[in-house]
DNA sequence: TATGAATGAGATTTCATTCAT
DNA sequence: AATGAATGAAATCTCATTCAT
């Protein structure tokens, strides 16, 4: 009968475990600090998860869907000023979606978590995003440049620099970035901006 | 003041360290699994150093050194087959270092050790790192590009390839990953290749 | 008070108190495994008993009248094979009754349940059962023989095989077992078979 | 190099379970209570134990050892004063050992602990010890008795009587309860001691 | 009469660090 | 210089019981 109460309780949970894996990481976060932040007790978080690694489990899930949506929204690379700018806006995406739940990614595909199973997830994830990227990088890259291991490039530049912007490691100013990011990637696909006209 | 017999058992606490907090992470990693691998026992841990961190903390300055090295031994960038070779050296060597400490070196960029005195650290070695980089890239990037982030995102390419080549997350193959990274880092300042010759 | 559904629910508390008992003992079984098996939920059991000892004693009592008739029932020991017939019938009705109310009486003579209040039944239960046994016994044993004794060694030899046997602890076979036992009895107290031709 | 210090203290941790368990019951028993009996800490027993029932178990090798042994030094039954003077001294050493490690063997076989490997290992012992009871019946009953089941119902009195006499559930002296368990028992195999004469 | 949700006291377990030899 | 043993604070997890609807 309650049952939106109930809902609403696993909810508060989830939003606080990524609060709280965002400032603390995954092993540094205690069951404790998420019940605090969400505002009740122990045991009720027993009630809905098994333990911290499946509350983490449950998040990992939902941002692997913002992922796939979002990686399935890239659409076809194009050169010149139009394209690059198609480009930044998907990026600008990624930014959004990073700020959000980059913790989440990041703690991911760090594989040292439950060994195994976990690292298999972050793995898939990682995989998915990027096959989709691999796709649109074919169609256009040079026949000397390895798609797969450019899309891999591309996805790290892009969660590296998110990261660093996010944790302040290093002086990143957001437009800067997605200026540079969406540049960059034109560039080593098409040539310099001036190369089209030459 | 530490005999040989001494050097040799604190040279064998540092190399289990460093294997496994490669394994496991640095919060994944306990003392005993520290000391087993180095076959002594605790009590001859703490002899040598204070706690864990400050045996992480040793082998991050060796790290930390040779990373200096490497970054300052980077010359000009050169547009050209023969620019792209030279980079691909200096890429190369990256890879080996990194191959031998990536583990330290990543987990010293996840932020979340120790809050405060570590990730600083971390975060300086990444600046230090980075900013030699910064020289050679303002050197010779088009004026819309941003030198700095440029050189992170650089950075960012290399460590998640040499890491997901590493650990296996992706199929990274070495020798296609030096081709990729230098030819696209290459493209990115000077434009494709063929280009030069239009 | 309780109408119809009331006393309905109440039962099938019960019942499957009595079924999580038999396969969990007492202190491995949680309210939660009852709740279950009931098909009901935590709220209404504490509706009905006011804590998971209170539904044991209940299920006790049922078991305990049922013991005292069957105790109450016992004839006189008579010599022969009438009289080891008789006895036979008798050993029978208790085996129906383990067979169906065993784990209760097992549980009730752990003596470790609740310390005091429930322990004090259990011993209750079994003097009370023993006792109309010691009185049949002390009309036939020879003088030699502490009826008491001889009582509580025919108890544990009711009580134990068919334990054994539901529990397929041992390979006792049910007809096997009731001849066994009615013959030993007989045995013990009038000799052999043979020896009465004798 | 302090081996002994440490044996030392796992033993007393055993002894203190030992002393625990019977008093309490296997799952009344928290590692809290035996770590105070033992006189050492948590950190101490999780040190020597995996666990609760690892300590069981170790106990539960012990005492199946001295199982073991008794059943083996079981003689031959013979009919007469003499044979039951023999079996009441084999009788009299399983009441010693009963005294000793009864809560052990109760729990043990109490199927109900660790649902699976635990119950095995009980019903194991209890085999064995009852195998050798098998032997030395089958010699001497009645080509009628089965001797499995009369073995069993051996084990079920001895186990029992001792087991109210100990816990006190029922008025049980200790040396009656000897001599009405060798009475009843060469009574059932060999008649009663008069009828030797007859 | 019924129930889903919540609770918190208490039990178990881990592990960095200290100690005695 | 080395080590086996011990510790205890802190974390995880369980579950009988109560509460709000």
């Amino acid at each position: 009968m309650l049952r939106s109460r109930g809902r609403n309780t696993r909810r508060r949970l989830l939003d606080a475990g990524a609060a709280v894996f965002a400032t603390k990481g995954y092993h540094g976060t205690r069951v404790d600090d998420i019940v605090k932040v969400a505002n009740t007790s122990h045991g009720t978080f027993y009630l809905y998860f098994a333990n911290k690694e499946e509350l983490f489990s449950a998040l990992a899930e939902e941002v692997a869907g913002a992922m796939q949506e979002l990686s399935e929204s890239l659409g076809p690379l194009r050169p010149g000023a139009d394209g690059e700018a198609e480009l930044r806006v998907w990026i600008e995406q990624f930014a959004d979606l990073y700020a959000e739940s980059g913790a989440i990614i990041r703690t991911w595909t760090e594989a040292e978590i439950g060994g195994s199973e976990f690292g298999r997830l972050g793995t898939e994830m990682l995989t998915q995003f990027t096959s989709a990227l691999v796709v649109r990088i074919a169609e256009v890259a040079p026949a000397d440049l390895d798609p797969t291991i450019a899309a891999l490039a591309l996805v790290a530049m892009l969660e590296r620099l998110n990261y660093y912007a996010l944790t302040q490691q290093a002086p990143v100013e957001r437009e800067a970035m997605l200026d540079t990011l969406s540049r960059v990637t034109q560039s080593a696909l098409f040539g310099p901006p001036n190369a089209e006209h030459a």
